[in-house]
RNA sequence: GGGCGCUUAGCUCAGUUGGAAGAGCGUCUGGUUUGCAACCAGAAGGCCGGGGGUUCAAAUCCCCCAGUGUCCA
């Protein structure tokens, strides 16, 4: 079975017919019974170009904004749904994305799934968004942002459970009423268009509403999971009705805005005050002044419509793409030559991006967000680095910082995120730091490889491009445009090269996109009731008794190779390894059978212990905990939280966990920030840590329901990652530090004792690694510190006082003997070679020495370079050693009759086979070895029978 | 998470098929010169990131580790 038609009581009420398009097939509701085409296709131009749709928006930027999102809020309001607060731009609640792309991914996975209730319902909600994707069209085709705010109304409902809110009828009519009413669009110009949607195992009917060419808003009721027995099929998969009917919908802000604005691209509709701006910064105005009869806003309208209609496909050509507008233009009678059209959209194109890339860096950072060259992080450095490429390119000489701040007064209203403004700026300038070190560095790089090569070359090669992007982060236009600033002044980008790069790289994404399937250990536990955890009741807990569930013979590489068995039992005191933390090992024994718990896991709603030996099904057990162990890892665990809130207190607000790791021996915590981490640093973190211990008396723990934990607490809880289940551990320590955590804590944080952070470490650009120590862990770390820096004092014979001090000095009199053997060795090779012992003969006017020599390889050829560097002495050296297992080495002086006569390699290789060797080199200098040291003689004796001596 | 690159003098970097560790800047000394990156002569300054391997021979080739950069998801 297909979707069935779309057929609502709303269009026939408003006068709408159904019709399906001439163009793309596809069936849709139109009030203009003469209409043909559904709206969206390469043959409906945009109407509203200086002919706004949406009347009594006169305002723009900001203000249009405001006064849209409210008008539609408000509308929803007045229709009963709850309004609710939009989430962040960082999507910390799920691990599957970095940023939040559309409203309905504040929902997911588990509002979606059924398992946790939403916050409100119905709810309307204007949610910013951002999306990479298309990054590259920003600017260029007039209608592409990468950040958008998604307004939306949110339902779902459980006809099973007898909560049916509404369907697809009032959801239809709550669009058109609003587009109609509210926004005074002429029903005619409004098309509904059936489409079914797709995606992530979920499916159902949808409704794209055009208005004017735009498609403003989509209307998606999910309804369907995708599902082998299903009996509706859409694309190819079966599907079948889900308990959860969810109303899925996304209105695009900045299009009404566009629509009421009626102006040339989108970006003069939302961020005017920029664009007249960077105009100016960038002298535009003396660009357009040289054509005064080109009418710039007919061309840009012209440009958006054309954009709006053709499909461009990502990688065509530049010059084919221009000559194809530059064509369509004629068509319609704007005559206007490749160079004038490239002044002019080259510079624009950039004017408008940069509003745009501002925005969604502004809101990244704003959210906590720290640069990176990995994960969300990157995609900020990204955005940054194609800001300033561009400002560069535009001439514009304002830093990256003072670009953001002007965007966040006027573009954002001033408004207060979570980073504070100087946190932003500081971050930009460090940004804008490392970006001017890649282009010097690039810069080099360039002239290094290209240094071989002719000036006049007109292209680089292909490899020569892919590795400085790919290495060294100059893209191509920008290497080539490095390269003519080096001189070679002929390069150009070779046609088509760019569309190349980026399939060579969807090409290795595609290929890294393999996943590798977890097996599991332990298997046939669904019928086992779930585990009882005492640890949560107690966490001092350590004996127990508890009865044998299941017992069975397991075989794994990631386990300790003693273990045979994993025991569940009913209930357990054993912390199984999460969250970062550790495994706790122990004993279980019955009266007969005693055995080792060697690691303890989570294995859905089951906690396996990992024994060395085998229990029966229904035995009683004994259950102990090892306690030292236990006690350390909650020393660790609970230090971390410390630490990590004291980090975010002292560094700022952008601290977040990216990591962390809590073993009986140490804990490790990774933090993201944007700069390596000074001692100075790791010092006042530590004495805050070891404050909080004393003057916080007692931890709070909580269990809230995900719904109630959003609300109370922000997405800043989920530090340790997104949690999997409905109900949430939250872990607070004052108000030092709130996070959800299912790990074993201290009721008390004066037990740890002390924290010590031993060092920082970095894990990639952005995230430090704090390396900590607590309770007996702290003081076993400062015994073994101690006990080095005695050792060492005992070595020098000093007190540990003393240590540093007579350290440095031994090392520079080290240093000076050092130099002072060299001299010594120098002097003793001069005073062998400048004798005329009978180891010298002279031989038609060239001097030639046959000589054994101690030491090496080294010594020897500053031996030889004594012999033979003097011009007006010719020379043939032969020298050899019993070194290793046995040396020679030839040489001539250069540039003399005795490197004319002799060849240094071919003497080499006559006279080394006495020592069992090989080597080789120059004509003028030959160096080898052997095996048989005693053959030294023999080969001197073969060099003199050689050179008939 | 995956790919690629880099690590050589205090700094910025060269170093070809494995065969004698280099340049520029800076430092020091002397000379010349009373000037805004001055000139001349000379000197000092190197575990060529660490560890293993191949080889008679490794800065150079191979493997592992560390640090650092970059692109993509």
């Amino acid at each position: 079975m297909a979707m069935a038609p779309i057929d609502l009581a709303v269009f026939h009420d408003n006068g709408y017919i159904r019709k399906q398009c001439r163009v793309t097939d596809l069936w849709f509701w139109t009030a203009d019974h003469a209409r043909e085409t559904c709206g969206d296709t390469s043959e409906d131009e945009y109407t509203f170009i200086g002919n706004p749709l949406i009347s009594g928006y006169d305002m723009r930027g900001k203000e249009l904004k405001d006064a849209m999102r409210e008008a539609f809020l408000g509308f929803f309001e007045a229709k009963e749904h709850t309004r609710i607060d939009p989430y962040p731009i960082l999507a910390r609640w799920r691990d599957d994305i970095h940023l939040t792309i559309a409203s309905i991914a504040d929902f997911q996975p588990h509002v979606t799934s059924g398992m946790v209730e939403p916050p409100a319902n119905p709810l309307t909600i204007s949610q910013p968004c951002i999306r990479l994707t298309d990054v590259d069209a920003v600017g260029r085709s007039g209608r592409h942002l990468t950040t958008f705010e998604m307004m939306a109304h949110h339902v779902f409902n459980r006809p099973d459970e007898g909560r049916m809110y509404y369907w697809m009828e009032e959801c239809v009519q709550y669009c058109h009423e609003m587009f109609t009413q509210t926004f005074g669009i002429d029903a005619n110009e409004i098309t509904y268009v059936e489409n079914p949607w797709c995606g992530g195992g979920n499916a159902g009917p949808a409704v794209e509403v055009i208005v004017g060419g735009l498609e403003l808003a989509t209307l998606v009721f999910m309804n369907l999971e995708e599902d082998e027995n299903g009996d509706v099929e859409i694309k190819g998969d079966k599907y079948s009705e889900m308990p959860l009917q969810i109303i899925d919908t996304g209105y695009g802000l900045e299009r009404f805005c566009w629509a009421a604005a009626g102006t040339p691209t989108i970006y003069e509709a939302i961020y005017p005050e920029t664009v007249a701006w960077l105009k100016e910064l960038a002298g535009f105005d003396g660009i357009t002044k040289q054509w005064p009869d080109l009418d710039l806003d007919k061309i840009l309208g012209e440009m958006s419509r054309l954009n709006g209609i053709m499909n461009i496909e990502a990688g065509v050509d530049g010059q084919q793409l221009r000559n194809i507008f530059i064509a369509k233009l004629s068509e319609r009678g704007i005559a206007i030559t490749s160079e004038q059209f490239t002044a002019i959209t080259d510079p624009l194109a950039r004017i408008y991006a940069i509003p745009d890339h501002l925005h969604a860096l502004c809101n990244m950072l704003g959210d906590g967000l720290v640069p990176s060259n990995a994960k969300a992080g990157y995609l900020a450095r990204m955005l940054a680095r194609r800001t300033l490429r561009m400002r560069d390119e535009l001439g514009i000489d304002v830093s990256l910082s003072d670009l953001a701040h002007h965007h966040i007064e006027v573009n954002l209203g001033g408004k207060i995120m979570k980073q504070t403004h100087d946190g932003i700026g500081t971050i930009l300038d460090l940004e804008e730091e490392k970006y001017a070190e890649m282009l010097r560095k690039g810069e080099q790089v360039i002239k290094t490889m290209l240094s071989e090569v002719d000036s006049n070359i007109s292209e680089m090669a292909d490899e020569l491009l892919f590795s400085l992007n790919d290495s060294h982060g100059i893209a191509p236009e920008m290497a080539i445009s490095l390269a003519q600033k080096s001189g070679w002044e002929a390069m150009t980008l070779r046609t088509g090269f760019t569309a190349e790069l980026a399939e060579r790289h969807a090409k290795m994404a595609k290929e890294a996109a393999k996943e590798v399937a977890k097996s599991t250990i332990v298997s046939d536990l669904d019928n086992l009731p779930a585990t009882n955890s005492l640890y949560y009741d107690d966490v001092y807990q350590s004996q127990f008794d508890a009865s044998v569930l299941h017992c069975t013979e397991v075989q794994s590489d990631d386990l300790p190779a003693e273990v045979t068995h994993g025991v569940v039992l009913d209930r357990t005191c054993f912390y199984p390894e999460g969250g970062g933390q550790e495994a706790d090992f122990g004993t279980l024994s019955t009266d007969s059978v005693h055995c080792r718990v060697l690691d303890t896991r989570k294995i859905g709603e089951h906690i396996v212990h990992f024994t060395d030996s085998a229990l029966s099904n229904g035995d009683v057990v004994r259950g102990s905990v090892d306690w030292n162990r236990r006690k350390q890892l909650m020393d660790h665990h609970t230090s971390v939280h410390i630490v990590g809130g004291a980090a975010r207190r002292i560094l700022g607000p952008h601290i977040y966990q990216a990591g962390a790791n809590k073993s009986e021996e140490s804990a490790r915590l990774d933090i993201t920030h944007y700069n390596r981490l000074s001692r100075q640093d790791l010092d006042e973190i530590e004495k805050m840590a070891n404050q909080v211990i004393v003057q916080v008396n007692k931890t709070e723990k909580t269990i809230l329901n995900r719904k109630d934990a959003d609300r109370k607490h922000g997405f800043d809880l989920y530090q340790g990652g997104a949690p999997k289940g409905d109900t949430i551990r939250v872990l607070r320590i004052s108000d030092h530090d709130i996070q959800a955590c299912g790990g074993t804590h201290h009721d008390e944080p004066g037990q740890i004792g002390s924290i010590r952070i031993v060092r920082s470490t970095a894990v990639q650009d952005g995230v430090e690694r704090l390396h900590i120590v607590a309770g007996q862990a702290a003081l076993d770390y400062a015994r073994e510190q101690d006990g080095l820096l005695r050792q060492t004092g005992e070595v020098f014979g000093v007190n540990i006082n003393d240590v540093p001090r007579t350290a440095e000095r031994f090392f520079t009199e080290w240093k000076d003997q050092r130099k002072r053997i060299e001299q010594l060795e120098a002097e003793i090779v001069r005073l062998r070679t400048s004798g005329g012992d009978d180891s010298s003969f002279t031989k038609d006017g060239v001097r030639i020495v046959i000589m054994e020599s101690d030491g090496g390889l080294k010594n020897m050829s500053k031996m030889l370079k004594e012999l033979t560097l003097d011009e007006t002495k010719p020379t043939l050296a032969i020298l050899g050693s019993r070194d290793g297992g046995g040396k020679l080495m030839v040489a001539t002086t250069e540039n003399s009759i005795a490197s004319e006569r002799y060849n240094s390699v071919e003497i080499l290789k006559s006279i080394i086979p006495h020592i069992s060797g090989g080597g080789g080199g120059r004509p003028t200098f030959a160096q080898g070895g052997g095996s048989n040291p005693e053959g030294l003689q023999d080969s001197f004796e073969a060099a003199k029978s050689l050179l008939e001596l």
